[in-house]
DNA sequence: ACAAGTATCTCGCTGAACGAGAGAATAATG
DNA sequence: CATTATTCTCTCGTTCAGCGAGATACTTGT
C-alpha cells in the first residue's frame, strides 16, 4: 500500500524480467540444438564482431568463466555446427581467431530480431522523457549489481 | 544521436542488466557450492514459501524445465545440503512436499539481502513518479518477453 | 476389485566442464 | 644463436547434471 513497498515490487519485477529473458534464451537455444553456454558464447561473439574486436578461445573462455578444456569443447561444438571458424592469427601464430560465420548472424538475427522488434515497439508507447527515466533507472540498477559483484559482502 | 536510437540502447542496457544479474547469481552459487540450477530452484522454493504455496518435485521440475529424473537429482542435492526436506503429503500420499529449511532462508537472505538493500537504496534517488514510470516500463518489457516466449515466431 | 491415472523414484547413458599437463609458437636472456 | 621462460591452445581422463525409459507406490473412477 504505502510507497515504502514500491521498491520491493520493483526488485521483484526486475528479477521476473531476467527470469523471462533467461527462459526465452534457453528455449531458443534448445530449439536450435544449442546449449545455454553455446548461446552465451554466440551472443558474446556477435557483440565482439559488431564492435570489430578479435576474439580468441582464451578470451571467450575467460568471458564465460570456462577453463581451457571446456573452452576447446565449446569452440569445437560451435565449429561443428558451422557457426564459427578457427583461423590462425598470421601476426602471432600461437593465437587462434574465432571468426563468426554468416549462419550465426542469421541465427541471432532471426531469433532475437523478433524480440528486439517487439521490445522497441513497446517502447514506442512511452514518451522520450519516460524513456530517459527508464534508462537512468536501468543504468543505476546495473551499476549497483556490478558493484555488488565485485564486492560480494559489502552492503556498501 | 537521434531519438530513434534510444530504444536500441535501452535494449542493450536491458540485456546488460540481465547478464550482470546472472553473473551475480552464478558467482554466489559457486561460492556456496551450488550449481546454477540449484540456485534457481532455491529462489523458486523461497518465493513459493513466502507466498504460502506447497511445492512438490513435479511442480519444481516443471518450473525449471527438468524431467523427472533430473528433478529427483536436484532435490537429492538440495536435501543433502540441508536446504530442504522431503515430506509426504498426508492427504495424497503419492505426493511429496518440499519444505524449505531455516538454513535456506538464511542463505538466501544473507546473500540476496545485501543486493536487494543496495538496489532499494539506489531507488531512493528516484522520486515516486519516476519509480512509477520505471515500473510501467519493466512491466511492459516483461510482458513483451513473456508473449514472445509463448509465440516464438510471431513478431506480433 | 480392477483398470486407468498421477506422482515420484531408479537405472543406464550422454555429454559439458574440470584438473592436469602436453604441444606449439613467441619472447627474453646469457 | 641456443636456451630457458612465457603464452596460448589443445588432449586425456574424470566427474556429475540431466535425459529417456520404465519401475513403484498411491489414488480415483467404474
Amino acid at each position: 500500500m504505502s510507497e515504502r513497498e514500491e521498491p520491493m515490487r520493483l526488485v521483484h519485477l526486475l528479477r521476473g524480467l531476467t527470469v523471462e529473458l533467461d527462459l526465452f534464451g534457453a528455449e531458443f537455444a534448445a530449439r536450435s540444438g544449442l546449449h545455454p553456454t553455446d548461446l552465451r558464447a554466440l551472443v558474446h561473439l556477435l557483440d565482439a564482431a559488431r564492435a570489430g574486436q578479435v576474439v580468441t578461445p582464451g578470451r571467450l573462455g575467460e568471458a564465460l568463466r570456462l577453463n581451457s578444456a571446456g573452452t576447446t569443447g565449446l569452440v569445437d561444438r560451435l565449429e561443428r555446427l558451422g557457426l564459427i571458424r578457427r583461423e590462425r592469427d598470421p601476426q602471432d601464430r600461437r593465437r587462434v581467431r574465432l571468426v563468426v560465420e554468416e549462419r550465426a548472424m542469421e541465427l541471432g538475427e532471426g531469433f532475437f530480431g523478433g524480440l528486439i522488434g517487439d521490445l522497441v515497439a513497446a517502447m514506442g508507447r512511452f514518451d522520450p522523457a519516460e524513456l530517459a527515466t527508464a534508462r537512468r533507472f536501468l543504468e543505476a540498477m546495473t551499476s549497483v549489481v556490478a558493484a555488488a559483484r565485485q564486492d560480494p559482502q559489502g552492503t556498501s
